[in-house]
DNA sequence: CATAACTCGGACTATAATGATCCGCGTTAT
DNA sequence: ATAACGCGGATCATTATAGTCCGAGTTATG
């Protein structure tokens, strides 16, 4: 299993559409069934994203998330970290005092500081998170308008408003796509 | 959990003890007992260093494993990798491709190239371990050495020895520890 | 004002990875 | 011959992840 998992993945994807779509809010629902991810499971990701500050959310009906921030303003590590928890690489078990001939009392030179493996894990976490840190959405959202033709954007907009009316309407508008 | 697991943790702390004895192979069991951690579990990771031809194993009565190169031309990073297995830091699982405006065909455009969300990952995958590649066993064991008094590396050397040679005499000898 | 579509939170399940154990086989010093 | 090794496979318990389901509170709309 990989250390970012998937709801980060999915978090960091919905987030990019949000960037696109300032003005009206987005559902955590519109969100999973437009990109064909769980809609249970995304639903429990954006309360976290929420929490952290990330986004805003905007209960009832026609409610929705949108960006608390510009996305120049949001950096990748906090979103990792946001619906994450902020767990480490690397779980030092203090094997250092255990050693035998210590005779179960570990001398205080044996422990004292930062076992020195455990440094060498907390400066290769630090370079990840560095890099991470220095990631906003938008560098994101820039590269991606560089791949996109000019007509995506509408695209996108028509189909989020479509499935919005649709709904609204009852279901049969929806069974057509 | 994290991950860097407690098998690299095991492996590395016993790579440490082995630079200190270049001459008499230690076995994984004595290494195992040695630091309080668990010998059939550590019998499963040192063939994977061994593999990766970090350590060199000697078979039978006696044997055991020794570092196969100089602790300064082994990398943390090596270590990493021989015991995980190169595992990813981010698992990309292609959501771009399933957006709902595409009908199940994606365009090549939004497809071509990594994933931009990917590539940030790789990115802070490779500060990870550029960091941990910049770390020797040498580099470690120097930090230890500062720390540890003159007479510690001789209590560690005889604890070895008479483990060793009392299991070769009969369990007995191993009691009064 | 009732309904439908939201968010939010908790309980719950399934699957995979990790940490750990056990056993049998081949090898080797004594 | 035996005891102590390394090696590999099968197995097991625990934990984290991915995903589902349901109930409670909120709000635009007809």
């Amino acid at each position: 299993m990989a250390h970012i998992t998937a709801g980060v993945e999915y978090g960091l994807h919905c987030l990019l559409w949000l960037a696109n779509s300032p003005e009206v809010p987005l559902s955590s629902r519109d969100l999973a069934e437009f990109q064909g991810i769980s809609p249970s499971f995304l639903a429990k990701v954006f309360p976290k994203l929420e929490k952290a500050g990330i986004v805003s959310a905007s209960e009832g009906i026609k409610g929705g998330y949108l960006l608390a921030r510009q996305p120049g303003d949001i950096t990748v590590l906090e979103v990792v970290d946001a619906i994450e928890g902020r767990k480490p690489l690397f779980d030092c078990q203090e094997i250092r005092g255990r050693c035998a001939v210590y005779r179960e009392r570990p001398p205080s030179w044996a422990t004292k500081g930062v076992c020195a493996i455990h440094a060498v894990m907390l400066r290769a976490e630090k370079a990840m998170r560095d890099s991470l840190a220095n990631q906003t959405l938008a560098d994101i959202a820039g590269v991606l308008d560089r791949k996109a033709p000019p007509e995506f954007s509408e695209d996108v907009r028509r189909w989020l408003a479509d499935r919005a009316n649709g709904r609204a309407r009852g279901p049969a508008a929806t069974e057509g796509m």
